[in-house]
Formats: structure tokens, C-alpha cells, sequence
RNA sequence: GGAGAGGUGGCCGAGCGGUUUAAGGCGCACGCUUGGAAAGCGUGUGUAGGUUUACCCCUACCGAGGGUUCGAAUCCCUCCCUCUCCGCCA
């Protein structure tokens, strides 16, 4: 959420920021209206309301002395007429003007590139270089089901599409992934791990952007106001939600291992055979929350954490600065790391690491005391994923294969799969 | 799921309809005191909004939302959460 005062001072800013997003239509003229109409009617109804504070007093002070206060008393009534009046028309421009900043996105970051899409991504750098294969390549599904570590007509028994089984060897791989990655962010990248609800309530996805605009994207309870989270980002980025923290604390870093669970309403077409767009997968979840003028070093901390971990495993990939029409709603700045897919002769998103600024923090209200004194303020909050461990599986199996169809089990997932060093039948 | 007890400032805790201002304590900050410290004494110490160059001032907030009243932390209603006991349960 962007701050109406802001937009007030700083309109054409804005205006100039929120175009370079795709889909802005957003009357901020309109808005700063009502807000001026808010601003005048609050600024009556505190007076009438200093008024009726006094003639109450007094009733009680000539009651008290056994003297008649019926003429307070009419008149405060005949206050009461105009402020419930007033404080209705205030309340009802409130929810209006909240409700228009939470569709509201972000501001993008001023250096992040201009463009519409994917197309005007900026590359920043790549690491590790494709392996050579020297038969044509299988794909993921191929080798998963001819190494029976997957399953993914029973999953469709089971749930449906976009669902997966991970079986045997399969399973061990996916679950040693997982810690794996939770061992290296807490062991040697500093990050505490928290173990957050994998169902939240609405306050938490309004707080970190995931609702209004997004409801059809997330699954909901039928019984229950409850969400499945689409990120570990949800409950972890809300475990500060409404605190003020010490300012000395920051930054704080949380890992969080979690399954995440999306609708991919509108993905139709997209990724529909194997794991890489699914309804349910593992995720393991960096979030971060920064003093205001530490945020941007400690993205690049951050993406340099997730990329630790495809360089333990020695996977080709490489980093992209998202342009402006291309971060999501909540975002300034995003870097996407890509990992190299042998099947598909392409790059894949593998983490999406962003900065948010005080975006998300004023949604959910997370705020820091300054050391200086003065009013408290609005942390930093960033995010990325340390890795997505159903992609990560699948980077794997293709870049390990063998020409026999047999994956090499890379060495430091070795002590995670009782010493293991191939999957084979 | 049933029964009971509670939710008040950073923390503990009083207040249960009004001579308008949430007592008191702890903690914290600053000052005095001291060779230095402790103790002692003094002052200050929440959040949001409005106004303002700033100070001041004003309004709201005692779990949340309604209601009664000239006036609500206090009375009434609904909901949420916490704790204790019982039941069920991995």
C-alpha cells in the first residue's frame, strides 16, 4: 500500500512510477479528492466532538453541585445529530479511499528497467556453464517415470492434474532437497528457521498483497475464513504483523520450509504435463525485514543466499533484473534466478527474490522504533525463494542424467540420501 | 464440543457511570547527587489521525464491533483470543 500523503506530495511521481506498470488505470485525482472531503469533514467532527467533551463535563459538575444541567443536555443531543451525521459520511469516504489504496501496486524500483514483459528483462549474470550431453537429453518426466520416482497418473487419480506423487528414491531426493536447503540457509547463510501454519486468515494475505486483487489465484476453506498459502512469504512475512520491533534487531532473516499451494487459474495451457507448474509443491522461503536504508544491499545479500544453493549444486544458471511491467503488484525491485532445463533448451525461473519496500510493511502495519526517537517506522520487508524444490528436482534429474536414462546423485545431496551416488531401476 | 475465569500502556497491576486528564509499581531515558557506582531525588516515557516551520493544541484508542446514556475502561449485546477443568483426538 502506497501512503495517501505521499501521493499527495509527490503526485506527478507517482503517476510517472505507476505507468510504467502494465493495467494502470487508477484515478488518483479522484482519490486525492476524497481524501481532501474526508480531511474536512474529520477536521468538523473533532471540533463538535471538543464541544460535546466540555458541555458533558459541566453536566457533571452542576449535577454534583445539585444544580439543573437540562440545557447541556438538550444541546449535546442536538450535537450528537450532526457528528453521527458527519462521522458517517467520514467513515463511509475511509473505507472507500483504503479500499482503492489496497488495489493500488507498488512503485518500481526508479533503476529497474522500462518495459512490458519478460522480453525487456535485463541480464546481470550467469554462473556455471550447460552440461554436455551426449545423447539428446530426456526430459524430467521421462526420466522421473522410467526411474519410478514419480507418479503422476496416480496424482491424478488422487486429486487431478497439476497434482504429483514422488515415490521411493523420488521422495528421498525431493525431502533431501528440502533440508538440504534449510540446513545451508541456517547453518551458513544466517536465517533462523520458523515453521509457520500452512492455512492463514485474510488479514495475513491482505497484509502481504495476496488479497483483494488476487482471491481467484488461492484456495479458501468452505467452512472456514482460512486460506491455503500460495508462499511460506504469507505467514512468515505476517509473524511481525502490527509489532513495532527494536530497531537494533534488524535485519531479521527467516527461512521457512513450506508447501505452497496455488489455483494457477488463467495458466491453462501453460506447463501442463510434469512438475514445473503444479498445484501443490515445496518451497523453501527466505523473508527478510530491513531497516529502510539497508533494504537494497540486503537484497543482493539475499539473492547471493539463493544462489548458494544451486552453486553447491553445481547447476548452470543465471540472474535477471525484472522490468517494470514484468515484478508483481507488491514489488519494487525483482531478481528471478534461472536455471538451465536441457529438455526445454531454455532457462526457467527457479527463485524470484524481491524488495518491497514499505509496501507490504504498511499493509500489515510492521513498524521499527528508531534508535533516534521520533515516530516509529515502516520496515523494509524483501523476499525469495531459497530454492522451489519441485523445480530444483527437476533441474536436477535433467542436468544429472546419464546416457543410460541414470541420474547422478550430485555430492552434496549425497550425505541426505544415505551416501547415495546414482538413481537407477 | 461442554463448563468456568480472564483480556487495561514496554511489563505488572488498580479502576467497575461523572467534581473532564488511566492510580500505583517495575522497566527505560535524561538530569541532580557521587572519586566512580549503587541507592536516593527530580523530570520524562504509547499508537494513529488532524493542525503546525516547530513547539503546542485537538480527536480517537483500555481484545474487536455494535448498543444504552448528556457522559462508558466501567452497564448491555455479538464476535475473537488466552488460561483452567472435562470430553474427544494424532
Amino acid at each position: 500500500m502506497l501512503d495517501i500523503k505521499f501521493i499527495r506530495d509527490n503526485l506527478e511521481n507517482v503517476k510517472t512510477g505507476l505507468g510504467r506498470r502494465n493495467g494502470n488505470n487508477h484515478d488518483l485525482d479522484a482519490l486525492l479528492k476524497q481524501e481532501e472531503e474526508r480531511r474536512k469533514g474529520l477536521q468538523e467532527s473533532e471540533q463538535l466532538k471538543n464541544k460535546k467533551k466540555k458541555l458533558s463535563a459541566e453536566v457533571g459538575k452542576l449535577k454534583h453541585q445539585g444544580k439543573d444541567a437540562s440545557k447541556q443536555m438538550e444541546e449535546v443531543k442536538n450535537l450528537n445529530v450532526f457528528i453521527k451525521e458527519l462521522d458517517e459520511k467520514i467513515e463511509e469516504l475511509e473505507s472507500v479511499i483504503h479500499e482503492k489504496l489496497l488495489h493500488i501496486p507498488n512503485l518500481p524500483d526508479e533503476s529497474i528497467p522500462d518495459g512490458q514483459d519478460e522480453s525487456s528483462n535485463r541480464f546481470v549474470r550467469e554462473w556455471g556453464r550447460k552440461p554436455s550431453l551426449s545423447t539428446k537429453p530426456l526430459n524430467h518426466i521421462e526420466l522421473g517415470e522410467k526411474l519410478d520416482l514419480i507418479d503422476l497418473r496416480r496424482a491424478a487419480k488422487i486429486s487431478g492434474a497439476r497434482f504429483a506423487v514422488y515415490k521411493g528414491a523420488g521422495a528421498a531426493l525431493l525431502r533431501g532437497l528440502v533440508n538440504f536447503m534449510v540446513d545451508v540457509q541456517t547453518q551458513e547463510n544466517g536465517y533462523e528457521e520458523l515453521y509457520p501454519p500452512f492455512l492463514v486468515n485474510k488479514a495475513s494475505m491482505l497484509g502481504t498483497g495476496q488479497l483483494p486483487k488476487f482471491e481467484n489465484d488461492q484456495f479458501a476453506m468452505r467452512d472456514d475464513p482460512l486460506y491455503l498459502i500460495p508462499t511460506a512469504e504469507v505467514p512468515v512475512t505476517n509473524f511481525h504483523r502490527e509489532e513495532i520491533l527494536d530497531e537494533e534487531s534488524l535485519p531479521i532473516c527467516y527461512t521457512a520450509y513450506t508447501p505452497c499451494f496455488r489455483r494457477e487459474a488463467g495458466s491453462y495451457g501453460k506447463d501442463t504435463h510434469g512438475l514445473i507448474r503444479q498445484h501443490q509443491f515445496d518451497k523453501v522461503e527466505l523473508v527478510k525485514f530491513s531497516r529502510a536504508d539497508e533494504s537494497e544491499q540486503e537484497l543482493e545479500k539475499l539473492v547471493q543466499d539463493a544462489e548458494s544453493i544451486l552453486k553447491k549444486l553445481n547447476l548452470h544458471y543465471r540472474v535477471m533484473e525484472l522490468c517494470a511491467g514484468d515484478i508483481g503488484v507488491s514489488a519494487s525491485k525483482t531478481y528471478d534466478l534461472e536455471v538451465w532445463l536441457p529438455s526445454q533448451n531454455t532457462y526457467r525461473e527457479i527463485s524470484s527474490c524481491s524488495n518491497f519496500r514499505d509496501y507490504q510493511a504498511r499493509r500489515a502495519q510492521i513498524r521499527c522504533k528508531k534508535r533516534t526517537g521520533g515516530k516509529p517506522e515502516f520496515v523494509h520487508t524483501l523476499n525469495g525463494s531459497g530454492l522451489a524444490a519441485g523445480r530444483l528436482f527437476v533441474a536436477i534429474l535433467e542436468n544429472y542424467q546419464n546416457a543410460g536414462g541414470t541420474v547422478t546423485v550430485p555430492d552434496a545431496l549425497r550425505p541426505y540420501l544415505q551416501g547415495r551416488e546414482l538413481l537407477s531401476l
